[in-house]
DNA sequence: GACCAGGCACATC
DNA sequence: GATGTGCATGGT
């Protein structure tokens, strides 16, 4: 399994290049993104950071100050923006009550002690916490989406129902603990989802093909 | 007009 | 613990 996880990442890698991710000017603007995406194309969520940040919003302070009823305008084209205006709101006041507005004050926290302080943040599941702890914190996790599952599922990499944490584990112990691996690696498996791998699959050309 | 997109919380059994 | 449902926009 080692090898042909690493045998994938190379095959995908030649196929698409760096993916240079995640597509995000600062780790703050990764964590809103994060919770935007939820089952919502990116594009759909771009309408809504760029509303955010042509209305000054993507900071935590003025995040916690906007009215509920200006915040679900700004981020509307996302979708479910009910919910979505109320989760990135209680981001942002963890973000000041815990961390002091400060990504630096996460230095010293242990891995999975931040990942149980973002779990237990209502709107903030496992895919979400640790696209935030990869992308925003640095932090050498694999995320696992709806592609991810798809392709290890489809290609016979582990059973299908496995468990969030268990194609968690698929990755993360047989391939070495690298940050910049894990984020490339997530950022691949999306674009061949998008281009092969969907809920129809499209199997023609795919990278992936006999690995 | 149906289906889909980088989930999650909550109710119910 | 497993399964079902609501949430909502915009592209194909």
């Amino acid at each position: 399994m080692r090898i042909r996880l690493k045998r994938a990442y190379d095959a995908l890698f030649r196929a698409f290049g760096p993916q240079h991710w995640w597509p995000g000017d600062t780790p703050f603007e990764v964590c809103i993104g994060a919770i935007l995406t939820q089952n919502t194309n990116w594009t759909n969520v771009e309408r809504a950071i760029v509303n955010l940040k042509g209305a000054g919003m993507l900071d935590a302070a003025p995040l916690r100050k906007a009215r509920g009823d200006r915040l679900r305008r700004l981020i509307r084209p996302a979708g479910y923006f009910n919910q979505k205006a109320k989760r990135v709101k209680i981001f942002a006041r963890w973000f000041g009550d815990y961390l002091g507005d400060s990504f630096e004050n996460a230095k010293g926290i242990a891995t999975p002690k931040l990942r149980g302080e973002l779990l237990a943040l209502n709107g903030v599941g496992p895919e979400t916490a640790d696209s935030m702890l990869l992308y925003a914190f640095g932090r050498a996790v694999f995320v696992v989406d709806a592609y991810t599952r798809r392709i290890v599922e489809r290609h016979g990499f582990i059973e299908e129902g496995a468990t969030y944490d268990e194609i968690q584990q698929l990755f993360t112990s047989n391939l070495p603990t690298r940050r910049k691996l894990f984020n490339e690696y997530h950022a691949l498996i999306v674009m061949a989802g998008k281009h092969y791998c969907g809920p129809t699959p499209r199997c023609d050309g795919c990278p992936l093909r006999g690995k």
